[in-house]
DNA sequence: CTCTAATTGATAATAATTATCATTTGCAAT
DNA sequence: ATTGCAAATGATAATTATTATCAATTAGAG
């Protein structure tokens, strides 16, 4: 597959390529997986895996990287929920016409021991 | 890699593969994957993304599919995290030694569109 | 037993990503 | 400007995880 639906936030490397291709044709792939590499090692965009067996990227928000997705099952649209949420996320969802099925909440940094001896990882 | 720190949960194909070769050796991946896949399918085990290129499996629990891990990023060890907090889960988590990094939750369903057209998938 | 259909294992194919390396580019010092 | 050199780039090979293919094996139903 080569493109994916046109406006849609969250764009995989190969997405990206065929985008910037159309301002730089002589651009290679290995230059967006460099980029992206590095964007995401600045905290300027994000890497998430939806499963799909390849990742897609977003621009982090000012104030941190937290992020949160409603991927449906259906028509494959990825929404973006705001982080206030979290608790009554659920419902509220539901109540707003939403269906869910399943989540997945992964939490990212160091576990007691490790944290207890002082490593400090700039990154997660 | 073949293998992982013997005893983890949560298991790549391959770490399964290795592990029940010692049972029958004459297994091949292709049937570890097939079996994967359906076990997944029948919502016995779940299929995770850790964000590291590869995918890891674990039992679902009983009651629904419903899982957080921590992921610490010094050692690698992967800890699950009970349901319940969710809401307090940061400040519960942090009182108890972690560092949180970065999160990222996802959830899997029907969009308003989606859902209101009735559709039903059995599986996100 | 025998026949047939499902399962299996070996392996090829695919897809995403990473590594390699020769070439090009940008730019500091002359 | 011109040279020299380090960094960035693009083409492409390599790697890795996963999926597809297909012939051979196995397991039951009759």
């Amino acid at each position: 597959m080569y493109w994916n639906k046109p406006g849609v936030l969250h764009m995989t490397a190969e997405d990206i390529y065929y985008e910037v291709k159309k301002i730089n044709p002589k651009i290679g792939i290995a230059t967006v997986y460099r980029t992206l590499e590095l964007l995401a090692r600045l905290d300027i965009v994000h890497k998430n895996s939806f499963d799909e067996g390849k990742y897609r990227y977003e621009f982090c928000e000012d104030d941190g990287h937290f992020h949160h997705h409603f991927l449906c099952s259906d028509c494959g649209a990825i929404i973006e929920v705001e982080e206030d949420f979290l608790n009554l996320l659920e419902g509220e969802l539901e109540r707003r016409g939403f269906k869910i099925i399943d989540h997945n909440l992964q939490l990212y940094g160091l576990c007691p021991d490790c944290n207890q001896k002082g490593n400090n990882p700039g990154e997660r």
